[in-house]
DNA sequence: AATGAATGAGCGTTCATTCAT
DNA sequence: CATGAATGAACGCTCATTCAT
């Protein structure tokens, strides 16, 4: 009773905290089996302030993926600005990242969500297209296009590549998330990854010397 | 009072026209916001007649996923047994059908859905695993692990060059699915399975005649 | 509990049910202080039924408005066509009916929150004007302009005139409404109607034989 | 933080910006749609602050109610004390100012809240009576009785001759206030004064030397 | 078997009120 | 005095589920 001080006073960290609660919730959930009751009481506030910060389930939906995203994006920029190393070794190092994110972040979580509730929230599906998918295939795009001119990937539409090396980490991350909690057969994820980028680069590159041993 | 025929279809179809009906309230919802009064509508059916052979709105879902997986089980298994066409044939053909059905039939869409309530329906999951996924990617593994014992595909694990063939396809079609519809620009899904099987070939297969024009 | 029917099924009885509850209701607490649970309570119905016959309490608001006001419309056209009997006879009447409807129905307590919720509701008061008030104002004007043309009430604006008539009317009634209840010193509506009729009579008419003793 | 000069206005006169922006607020939306949100943001003060002055809502509109009150109560003694006027000069002179009074001020929107809300707050309507209602009754009933006994207004109920006068400058306003914004066609108010009081006094004088031509 | 009226628990949202600062 | 973040009870509305017919 003494020790539950009603009025904490620290606005500024509030809406953290319910973005924080409302992840794990909605994470835990979906969005639509989502209750704010839930994401209220484990962000330790009441059902009512969420409001002061939020205008609607939506919009705190909408904060939680923007928030996730975040730090991605960063991720993202980073990896375009460090376009000084070798292509296969960025080759190498992308989709090991790609990965990292995935697993250390709820950025998988909300991307489910984001999937199953595309037909009924568009605007997130953009967002997260404009923030995530579409910077992140842009930079492999680039690379890809940029070997190729140096003459060092074979012709091809470099999009299309960047999807085809794109795919398979996520569908290994939607295993590890789906498949893997109902006791299927794990996907190994880092074997995944490196002989994905092995046979894409072996497919790809002109000269074999690189990755022939 | 008797100016009222009702046709009354053979009751054994009742259960199947409701399932079609579910099928595409859920595609075009979701789970949570799926109607039972739409499907009932659309089902031509009461509300409540719903009741009299599902016994909630999961059993119906649940109902659906399986009998919209019933005709990829079954193209699975008529796959598993075309195994006496040439390995690079296969290859070229398989995603090709793969993509085929994703597009032609709601399955993508029930896909999606079972994605996004993954947490909730774990048991849907399951049965997707078991009835599509895992099929499906055994017959490549074992297409693949056949063609290193023969000696025309290098060494690997099998079951993730599995991964990486199906990856992209998912992607693709999930980028169709998705991103198109908010403005995003497509993807050519027959380019990208055209252009991914010929990588794939070439960082596979150890003697590349086949494949070199 | 034995003796309560759950399922009523007599559909085309509960919206009458529901309106007269809601009638009460509305009557006692106003639009906005009005609570559909008290609503459904007092219908003997379930808070959701109340969806099943009006989509929303302003609807049913609405519905409320109409099905009160539909027999004074009702009376309204009967003393449209009770045209035939003498001018001063009718302006004798017709205040006396109007006074009379007024207490004998709910539609003052209606009318009250029509006042009260004139700008959130102007489509309520834009109803009432056309289906009570202007139709009641325009016999009274008719009544005069026709008995000015025949030589037997004074110059003057025949709208105005009738607005005069009805004005203590509302304002006797009003005062019947909020005053007494408080304890203020009633107002006899018989003496200041038929007091009213006479003075009113007296200011119009050209010729006073008839009303002079 | 020293950068906020913030005028403090003398602390005496809070109250008074409040109970203005109140009255603003409430004659807007009425009673329950009003939001102390809007009246403390129009006040220029904190919600919280409202409460310094006032209890409740409820309070506050009672002062909101008592404060547009006032300067009526001061009108309608400044009336009873200039009966030294001529009672027909008094007649025509009265009901305009009541009609001036209900159209420069807020009064009129009040009083349609008080009407509206008469059953949830009896007390203001008591409060309504006793100091604005009933005195300008009084005032005209009054002013009728002694015209009576010096012989120049016919016989009858004095009070009820003021509700006969005070009726249509009610109706016309509310006319004006409700049916007018939704576009029925208006009723000229000063018009109808005129043509009242004519009437009126035709019907009440014993001799009509002083208003005929 | 089939209906569809009825249910009632549940949830998102609002807002008057409180109180630590 | 003044603030405004925080509260929490309350309410309108939805919809999966039930059951008398």
């Amino acid at each position: 009773m003494i020790d539950k001080p009603k009025f904490r006073r620290r606005k500024d960290a509030r809406p953290g905290e319910i973005i924080e609660a409302a992840l794990d919730v909605f994470a835990d959930h979906g969005f639509a089996q989502a209750r704010l009751d839930d994401i209220a009481e484990r962000a330790g506030v009441s059902k009512g302030s969420i409001y002061l910060h939020f205008s609607s389930k939506e919009d705190l939906f909408r904060a939680v993926v923007t928030k996730s995203i975040a730090p991605n994006v960063a991720m993202v920029r980073d990896l375009a600005h460090s376009g000084d190393a070798d292509f296969v070794q960025l080759m190498e190092m992308l989709p090991r990242l790609l990965g990292q994110v995935l697993k250390a972040s709820q950025v998988g979580a909300v991307a489910k969500i984001v999937i199953g509730e595309s037909r009924n929230f568009p605007a997130l599906a953009l967002h997260w297209h404009n923030e995530v998918v579409n910077p992140m295939l842009s930079i492999f795009t680039g690379l890809i296009a940029a070997a190729q001119h140096s003459g060092r990937v074979r012709s091809g539409e470099p999009r299309l590549f960047a999807v085809q090396l794109a795919g398979p980490v996520m569908l290994g991350f939607l295993w590890h998330e789906i498949m893997e909690p109902i006791g299927a057969e794990p996907i190994p994820f880092e074997d995944l990854l490196h002989q994905h980028v092995q046979t894409m680069l072996r497919g790809m590159l002109i000269n074999l010397d690189k990755i022939d041993e």
